[in-house]
Parts: C-alpha cells; structure tokens; sequence
DNA sequence: TGGTCATATAACCATATAGTTAAACTATTG
DNA sequence: CAATAGTTTAACTATATGGTTATATGACCA
C-alpha cells in the first residue's frame, strides 16, 4: 500500500520542476526517453555541472531515476505524470486562457 | 488560438506550487471551491500577510483568481488541472512506487 | 598503472525567497 | 465622517537557491 505523501513531498516535487532548466529536462526525458547527461548538456547548452546538479535535484526527488552504463549515466522520467501535466499546461496557457481545467488530465482523479 | 507558453512561464507555474502552503491552498480551493482569505488564514494557520503574499505569487502566475466582495476577497482555483496533478502524484508518492506514469492523467496528451 | 572521458561533489558568491512587523488601502458600519 | 474589519503592500532580515570554478570519483583504454 503506497502512504499518502506529505503536503512538504509534494511541494518538493512542484520546486523541483520549478525551474527552467530542469523543466527542459523533463521534457527531453518526457519526447525522447533516456538519455545521458552529456546528451542533455549538448541539447540544453548549460554548464555540465550545472546540468548535473539539477538533475541530482530531480533524482533526490523521485522525478527521474538513472542507471551507470559504462562511461554514462542515463537519465530517465520516472515521474511520466509529470510530463503529461506539462502538456497540460501548455495547451492552457498563463494568462490566454479563460478555461480552467484540462479534461485531458482529469479523468478518474476527482474522489477525495 | 492559445500561444505556447515558454519553458519560463510554465517552470513558474511549478515553482508556484513548490511551497508546502501554497500547496496546501491550492489543495483547499480544489477541493471546497472558492474561499476567502481569513477561512485560509484559519485552515492552514500562518499568518494572513503571509498568506496573503503566497495568494499573490499564485495569482501572478495564473493558478488562482480572485474576486472582491464586501469586505472579503474570494480566491478561486484557476488551474484545475493542477488540483487533479496533485491527486495523481498523491496516489504515487514520491519513493513508494516503483510506477511510472499516472493513468488517470495521461489520455489525449501524448501529442507533442 | 597512467591517462582520459563522463559525471559528481565541494566551496564560494550573488541573488531570490519566505517570514515578520508595521503601515496602507478599501469597504462596511455607526 | 470616524472606527473597524479584511486584505495588501513595504521594508527588513535570515535562509535557500543557482551558477561558477576547481577538484574528486569511477570506468574504460593503452
């Protein structure tokens, strides 16, 4: 049986993808699936340490998981959750929008 | 048409959510509808400006919305959306699960 | 075993964030 | 119009966060 979350896990995992840089890596993990963090580096173009430790605050979180293959470690979404709520979103933009809620993502979730 | 958000805006709706009160207010106004600021004030027991500044952050970025009457201010869940993301991610929590994704949230979203 | 590649960690600094207190609005009531 | 209630804003301070540089770890290869 899975506990309920805290209210203090839950908001970690909302800080972790509160952050541009980490964001993209979701959704790079999210389109492509695993990749290594070289591969991200080059398609983010951010600093190699700086890659690695938004990614070591995704991991500490639960959002991706990694595995050591050779020379690499591969990233991958844990959280797929996650990136379907930033496809959410963007079809509900910021302010453009007057809608309120995303049938896509609403479904069996309304019981307390 | 609705312009897709940047990865800045939408990492902002995230971080909005990264704080365990404005979760927690966003958790109140999901599952009771609108209220005002004092009845959040008297649930989550901080301190009203405090409250306040968080009811700001959230507004700014477009996950809440409020209206004036009489003396009260009601703030209302734009982001409906979100309310259901948090249900998902509660049912997965954070280290428990060795689950992936969240069915009742994905559906029409996997089109880039 | 020494060198090199991919990644992670540590130390540091600048900036952002959150909470607190005090003061300002704004609308209602007397 | 004064007093009051609900809410917001401003100013301040302590702490957290993010980026950078330098260094460490760990795996592969010569």
């Amino acid at each position: 049986m899975l506990d309920k979350p805290t209210v203090e896990e839950l908001s970690a995992v909302f800080k972790a993808l509160g952050h541009p840089t980490r964001l993209k890596i979701v959704e790079i993990l999210g389109s492509t699936g695993p990749v290594c963090v070289c591969e991200l580096v080059g398609q983010i173009g951010c600093d190699q340490t700086t890659i690695s430790k938004h990614l070591a605050v995704l991991k500490s979180t639960g959002v991706v998981t990694s595995r050591k293959e050779g020379l690499n470690v591969y990233y991958e979404l844990r959280l797929g959750c996650a990136y379907d709520f930033i496809k959410c979103l963007e079809r509900y933009s910021g302010r453009n929008s007057p809608g309120l809620t995303c049938e896509s993502c609403r479904q069996g979730s309304s019981g307390s």
